[in-house]
RNA sequence: GGGCGGAUGGCGGAAUUGGUAGACGCGCAUGCCUUAGGAGCAUGUGGGGAAACUCAUGGAGGUUCAAGUCCUCUUCCGCCCACCA
């Protein structure tokens, strides 16, 4: 019988044939009842939107390797699968089409659930979850008002970034560039009364954990570290002229202080009002103020922009020098970050110096740069920001700027002129979204009572069904009475329920724990086992989680370990954030209409090959660029071993022992254990997928070029060997065709994946003749095959006696011989 | 402006971490197989040269017996952050 060309047909038979088999047998299931080590590899789940894309098969087929290859190892797998189903997308179908977004959302789950199994992937399907699930997101809330009884989740009215567009609003992290994320309109303020959570009481320790993080990528980590943006600096008070109040300045520069000729407050800034009070120019100033609070604050901070301002008429006192300098507001200082106010130091700040040179404020050189000493004031072109020697500030003159920091910092302090203190840009995560679909937040409002958390034992609030949703007016909620109406749980009086609904990003910074327990009714999760599987050892997923997502799932997981659900403090040990699929240059997307289907790819060539080509093309890390003909050349690749094992296996039980191993035998052999050892290295350090798969391809050329005559037990014996060696290495990056031919070549476990990965024999790895390259002068001039075991002085014989060496040293005898053993020899004349 | 990555054949990418640059694949070329296939097999494929050789890892220097890899300067590209005081 001779196995024929790997066809469309025969794939998709074998394709269908295993994704029952894993599903029936139940194959992926895992309990943690298991002496086995534990391994837990999650992918970032998606949104169900109904199609996967390219960057989604990409995400998971890494993380599919993964986990069938730690599987082989003998590890307890976790490798679960679920969505993140909340959120606008659904609500705008909604408006659109005239569906419940809740069928909407579970139609496309059962799409996207249909398109996974048919890529193949290993998971635990029965801890399948959706966030929009009532048993999901009924979680959500309990863990909501934990978070309120610790003080956590508050209230508070304020200036929110609002979108128009989406008719909500938005965290900062989802403003960009002064627009919506999601709909790209302009985003203004708005005042209103919104849920926040307290991130920033976990502020140090979200800092210093980064470091920890060895298994991140480093850009992960700064990225990180500049969200959370701690900078030390001080605080300094300026005492107003004709005033009680002082001004508090923030500056990370206390080295310049000699060097501050005037202050500026942000619009906003409490002081303003009082100090404007009565000066001639009131009513003009007043106008400027209302204009900057009506502007976008994204806009109004984008760095080209011009900065306005204006003089208030008023003076404070710089404490440094008793000088009085004069105050003033502008659009460029912003109340949330530092204090709200600045002192001006025009001639070592940037901003400073363009500002003081428009509106001719007076100022003084108090760093000498060491480029120019003798440049003046009047001469300067720019403000010079680098370090230097401090000049025209008395006491400290001399000092240079980089000790003076710290100096004048601790100066000020015992003068009770400034405090030192450190400044953080992380703000607390504002949660509240006017939007229907999303999980409603646990909270009803009384007359008599107040604020009231809804008790435990009435969770969840259920998202009302039959709901219009419009697109306007606000939250869609507002308009369901029989939801908002309700009685107190206090007085039982009459009350009304909050009807904002969480941010999804609420959703899913906590899944990960649920799939721990996911079908647990009684329980957030179980503790047990979250203690079991947690931390997660290996996420995947891209980059563009790499702030928000990931730093709120690191928020949740401290939170609950503090209030002792869990015992781990950071959620993944290692990190892994793939690189974007790309078609002619530019990222696959639908808006430039340059993707690709998987399901039309997966039709022609199979899953396997589509799989197999995306793990090859580049590095997981790297963009990928999606090459038609390269995945021709998987589907070759796939091909051709399924003509070898299935044409040239022959089952037999002979035993071979060393001694009856001929040359080409030893060769094959040493072929084998060094694609082990080559492919378990690539899965092991780091994630090589595509120098793994070519290792297999070198293993598959060598089979291909032995010659074994079929009589020949012993011959036959070494390449049933190095086939089954080849079909399970490949079987993590291609499971259906593997699954097949090893049930073919007499499989003894149920799925290849419950098969022990294959371990190498260091002794078959070593060859009797090995080649040393010679170079003369460190260039390249032959090439000896000599024993293993030569010494340094019979190799030197050997080279320095080749015509052809003899040739470029011309005769000179050696100066030097360097010997790399067991590689190369370099003659230095 | 700050941070983090990159730059190697026609293309995707390798290079044991300082030791034969271009593994593996795509593409291309020439044959073979007459079982006409998305085949398969063989051979070749960085540039120059008939060859011996020689030049080549964005560019310029340097360290070294030896540099794609280390150091200094420089150009270009990508991503992220940014009136952050």
């Amino acid at each position: 019988m001779t196995q024929t060309v790997y066809t469309t047909e025969e794939i998709k038979k074998i394709e269908e044939k295993w994704q029952k088999i894993w599903e029936e047998r139940k194959i992926f299931r895992v309990s943690e009842n298991s002496s086995k080590a534990k391994y837990y590899v999650l992918e970032m789940f998606p949104y169900p939107s109904g199609k996967i894309h390219m960057g989604h098969v990409r995400n998971y087929t890494i993380a599919d390797v993964i986990a069938r290859f730690k599987m082989m190892q003998g590890f307890n797998v976790l490798h679960p699968m679920g969505y993140d189903a909340f959120g606008q997308p659904a609500e705008n179908a909604a408006i659109k089409r005239n569906v419940d977004p809740a069928e909407w959302t579970y139609s496309c789950i059962d799409q996207m659930r249909a398109e996974l199994k048919r890529m193949g992937f290993s998971y635990d399907w029965g801890r399948e979850l959706a966030t929009c699930d009532r048993e999901y997101y009924r979680w959500n809330q309990w863990i909501f008002l934990k978070m309120y009884e610790r003080g956590l989740a508050y209230k508070k009215a304020s200036s929110v970034n609002w979108c128009a567009g989406c008719e909500t609003t938005l965290a900062n992290e989802e403003v960009i560039n002064g627009l919506c994320w999601r709909c790209k309109s302009e985003v203004g303020q708005k005042d209103l009364d919104q849920w926040y959570l307290k991130i920033t009481g976990y502020k140090e320790k979200l800092l210093e954990d980064l470091q920890a993080l060895d298994h991140w990528p480093q850009r992960v980590i700064a990225m990180q570290e500049n969200w959370i943006g701690r900078s030390r600096g001080v605080n300094m008070y300026f005492q107003l002229k004709d005033f009680d109040e002082k001004i508090t300045v923030f500056t990370t520069r206390p080295d310049t202080i000699f060097g501050a000729t005037y202050v500026v407050l942000a619009p906003e800034h409490p002081l303003v009002d009082k100090l404007i009070s009565g000066v001639p120019r009131e009513p003009e100033i007043r106008r400027f103020i209302e204009k900057v609070k009506a502007e976008n604050k994204n806009l109004r901070t984008a760095g080209d922009k011009k900065k306005e301002g204006m003089f208030t008429g008023r003076h404070a006192i710089n404490p440094a020098n008793k000088e009085e300098v004069p105050v003033w507001i502008a659009d460029y200082v912003l109340m949330e970050y530092g204090a709200g106010a600045i002192m001006a130091v025009p001639t070592h700040d940037q901003r400073d110096f363009l500002f003081a040179k428009e509106h001719h404020l007076p100022m003084r050189m108090v760093i000498q740069d060491p480029a120019q000493p003798d440049i003046t004031v009047h001469e300067l072109t720019c403000a010079y920001e680098g370090e230097g020697l401090l000049i025209n500030s008395v006491q400290f003159d001399g000092v240079p700027s980089r000790e003076a920091i710290e100096k004048i910092g601790r100066w000020m302090e015992t003068q009770g002129m400034g405090q030192m203190t450190v400044h953080w840009r992380l703000r607390d995560w504002l949660i509240s979204r006017q939007r229907y679909w999303g999980t409603p937040i646990p909270f009803i409002y009384c007359d008599r009572c107040g604020l009231v958390p809804v008790p435990q034992e009435q969770l969840p609030v259920e998202l009302p069904k039959n709901v219009k949703i419009t697109g306007e007016g606000g939250s869609p909620l507002n308009h369901c009475p029989e939801f908002v109406h309700v009685p107190c749980p206090r007085c039982q009086g009459p009350a009304r329920r909050e009807t904002d609904t969480m941010a999804t990003f609420f959703d899913s910074s906590w899944y990960y724990l649920r799939y721990c327990s996911a079908k647990d009714e009684t329980q957030v999760f179980d503790k047990k086992q979250a203690s079991y599987w947690m931390p997660v050892d290996q996420y995947i997923g891209g980059i563009e989680h790499a702030i928000l997502h990931l730093l709120y799932s690191r928020f949740f997981t401290k939170f609950l370990k503090d209030i002792g659900l869990i015992d781990c403090d950071e959620p993944f040990i290692r990190l892994l954030t793939q690189g974007m699929v790309l078609k002619d240059g530019e990222v696959m997307s639908k808006s430039r209409g340059n993707t690709v289907d998987p399901d039309s790819i997966i039709e022609k060539y199979g899953a396997d090959a589509l799989r197999l080509f995306i793990l090859f093309a580049a590095p997981p890390e790297e963009q990928l660029e999606w090459n038609d003909h390269a995945i021709d050349g998987a589907w070759k690749f796939l091909n051709r071993v399924w003509l070898c094992a299935g044409n040239r296996f022959r089952p037999n039980d002979q035993q071979v022992s060393a001694e009856r191993m001929d040359q080409e035998d030893k060769e094959l052999e040493r072929e084998r254990n060094a694609a082990i050892k080559k492919i378990t290295q690539d899965l092991s350090e780091g994630f090589k997928f595509n120098t793994a798969i070519s290792g297999l391809m070198i293993l598959l050329n060598k089979i291909d070029k032995y010659k074994a005559d079929e009589r020949d037990p012993v011959k036959q014996t070494i390449l049933n060997r190095a086939i089954q060696t080849m079909i399970l290495l490949l079987s993590p990056f291609t499971p259906h065709l593997c699954e097949e031919l090893w049930q073919k070549m007499g499989a003894r476990e149920e799925s290849i994946s419950r098969a022990a990965w294959p371990t190498h024999d260091e002794e078959a790895l070593k060859q009797d003749l090995i080649q040393i390259v010679a170079q003369v002068n460190g260039k390249l001039r032959g090439k000896f095959d000599v024993p293993a075991d030569i010494t340094e002085e019979a190799l030197r014989q050997i080279i320095l006696s080749d015509p052809k060496v003899k040739e470029f040293t011309q005769g000179k005898p050696p100066r030097k011989f360097i010997y790399v053993p067991g590689k190369l020899a370099n003659i230095v004349v």
